[in-house]
DNA sequence: GACAATTTAGAACGAACGTTCGTATAATCC
DNA sequence: GGATTATACGAACGTTCGTTCTAAATTGTC
């Protein structure tokens, strides 16, 4: 629901009748809406975390890694239970200008999660695979945007090539970052 | 104001004491709230037109129109006018699981955009300054996805390099539509 | 099986929402 | 200059918002 509407256009009453309890009975679970847009915002880091970042993790480092990391991204973020499109990059743009808690709590997470990219760019330099002196902040800005632009293109514009455009700016990516 | 609450968090009570007026008294301005959620993006379209592509198109044609239009879009991504970042990439993840004519108007217009940005890279392949082949719909597709990383970066994570990481991004793209 | 703790429901609160209505003032037209 | 049309206002409408309170139901523990 927040994907759809919003962290902030997420009401209680209508994830009330959603679930099928009354509105004081979920109430009394969180305490007060911010605590509720919080538990969400967690649960969905902990989701992202879970489903895409972890399983990288087993591959090998450098490329390959990198290219599980990309794939489980684009699968999350086009996944039919995320009604609105990645609700991180939804979340990103509702709260870039409202200061708060739940702001911090998000920029934190999206500056950790660029740091992920970078390190494991910087594995793959490291292994010869990049070249030396590549730029991994920079590279993991351009991927980011790509993640952005797919979601764009997925969820607004409803091009069916969404996908198949990720793909190809993604090798460019690393076909960028081996020469 | 739709920039940083958005098009739905805007309301007229609100939109009336920021400028002074009654909320009866804007209301009729516009009949609905639908209607002035319209009015507010047709006129965000507008400025964009008149800001962004329009004076791009004063240049000649080709990489320096393109340039001049990607400095009008950086500069009027970060103008603190908008004070929630781009309005525009804002309603895009605002509205993109929200059917309805708005959704609609947008899409169009955001499609409109992507094309523009694909027919000026055509002339530049047809002017011998990209390379022949070239796939412009992916260019396209990667000039806008810089564009969102830019947002992203300068208005949740409020890095300082956010403009040159654009920058560097979109030589790197110019370069890559050359060879 | 009694008791304590947790979980849910129901009713109600003040505030704000979009909207409607009747009316008063200001501008425009013949 | 009087009739007409815009424009703005204040008050009120019904609804929904987040939140609070109290009571009933459920669960877990000894």
């Amino acid at each position: 629901m927040a994907g759809v509407v919003g962290l902030e256009g997420l009401t209680i009453g209508s994830l009330a009748s959603q679930t099928g309890m009354s509105k004081s009975g979920l109430f009394g679970h969180f305490g007060s809406k911010a605590a509720l847009q919080f538990a969400v915002l967690e649960t969905v880091v902990e989701d992202f975390t879970l489903k895409v970042i972890r399983p990288a993790l087993k591959e090998p480092t450098g490329e390959a890694r990198l290219r599980k990391l990309f794939s489980n991204w684009m699968e999350w973020t086009s996944a039919e239970e995320q009604a609105g499109g990645c609700p991180l990059m939804g979340a990103s743009v509702e709260l870039d200008a409202r200061p708060g808690e739940l702001r911090n709590y998000l920029a934190e997470q999206q500056i950790e999660w660029l740091d992920c990219i970078r390190r494991m760019a910087q594995k793959a330099v490291a292994e010869g695979n990049f070249r030396a002196g590549l730029d991994t902040r920079q590279f993991a800005f351009e991927l980011h945007s790509i993640g952005l632009g797919f979601n764009f293109s997925l969820r607004l514009l409803q091009d069916p090539d969404a996908l198949k455009r990720a793909r190809a700016a993604f090798n460019s990516l690393i076909q960028k970052a081996k020469s």
